[in-house]
DNA sequence: GAATGTGAACTGTTTCACAGCC
DNA sequence: GGCTGTGAAACAGTTCACATTC
């Protein structure tokens, strides 16, 4: 029910309250809010509006409870647990950058079919073949796969995600994968987003 | 005029058109487009109409020239100049994602504050201090600057960017970035979009 | 007969504007 | 007085439905 735009905007605000509250800020008003996040107020009381908490008119959200709130919505559970599949460079980086998050994010597993790799460790993330996805991720819940293989075997590779029953994706590879409707599929080309870029930025220069 | 979405899926549309030309057809119908894009064929059409470019409705589009004329719109110019600002291990792997996609997008030069990078070539793209960019950058048109260096450096980089003249960046440190109206920002988190689809896939599972 | 191109209807999203509250 | 919460208006994006064309 909650729009995806909203949902979108609901994480940006959360961790926009967290370094807000970081720096000192035990209040927030809408206005302030939608200053952080290239929004505008009305929108912000729009979105917050979804969590069923509510401001106080003389001085604001109280963050702490914002950000509970938000957290309540878009993630009960305490860590987000993932599995990477494709070792390359992109992977190796993304590998460390999520480690670097460690506790809110958590790495089960790397996979691979390198045997050069396979049996290594990864930013502390342990690295097995994938034909063993369903194997290592059975007694874990896996929210979501990161797909950083080569374009050709990003579909196989999907099927073998879903098939340990991984509902969601964010698939690096620049090629849509095909999925059942009850699986959730992120697309990020860095192709596609550079043109993007590129066109808008070309617009713009006048 | 044309909006961010259409523009957005004119994009997608490019790629998979390339892709369905190399697999060795001629032309193509809007439903099979559709298809590929996990759209509907009345969209697609939609989209096409920005092109001004018509279709035979007995053959469907042809797919050479709707490339030609998502192209005319979309990216003029033969390749996109980049720079890249942050030479760590997400900056690298990006770095070698771009290079191996020549000519379609040409890497200028990278920009890093470490004295052992500078000099370097990372992925045939030469390294320099990131208060060079302006000299580096002043005799040739940048479309975009990619940002990979740490939440806390990202603004002034930013704003060293922008005093080059560059009007499209491409953000990858964890902090929304102040910019004037006349320059795009993309944003491009993997906190935020881990947290998205862990919240797509969770709702799903049922 | 099956496709395109497109006005019109519909659905989704944002902004406006203001009552109520601190 | 300036804030929140929210109907209502405005705007944006998608789908429908069909006249037209090949």
């Amino acid at each position: 029910m909650t729009s995806k735009k909203t949902v979108e905007r609901l994480i940006i605000y959360k961790s926009l309250l967290q370094k807000f509250k970081d720096s000192g800020n035990e209040y927030i008003y809408s206005h302030q809010l939608a200053e952080l996040s290239d929004s505008t107020a009305s929108l912000v009381r729009r979105d917050l509006m979804e969590l069923g908490y509510s401001g106080n008119q003389k001085i604001g959200y109280k963050i702490n409870e914002l950000i509970d709130a938000i957290q309540a919505l878009i993630m009960p559970g305490k860590s987000i647990n993932i599995i990477l599949v494709g070792v390359g460079n992109l992977g190796k980086a993304i590998l460390r950058y999520y480690s670097d998050l460690a506790p809110k994010f958590t790495i089960i597993g790397c996979f691979d079919i390198d045997k050069g790799k396979i049996g290594e460790f990864i930013s502390h993330a342990k690295c097995y073949h994938i034909d063993d996805i369903k194997k290592i991720t059975e007694n874990n819940e896996i929210h979501l796969a990161i797909i950083t293989v080569p374009a050709g075997e990003a579909q196989a590779v999907a099927d073998k995600i879903i098939d340990a029953g991984i509902k969601g994706i964010l698939n690096f590879a620049p090629i849509r994968i095909k999925t059942a409707e009850n699986i959730y599929v992120e697309h990020i080309d860095f192709s596609n987003v550079v043109e993007k870029v590129s066109y808008y930025a070309t617009k713009l220069k006048v």
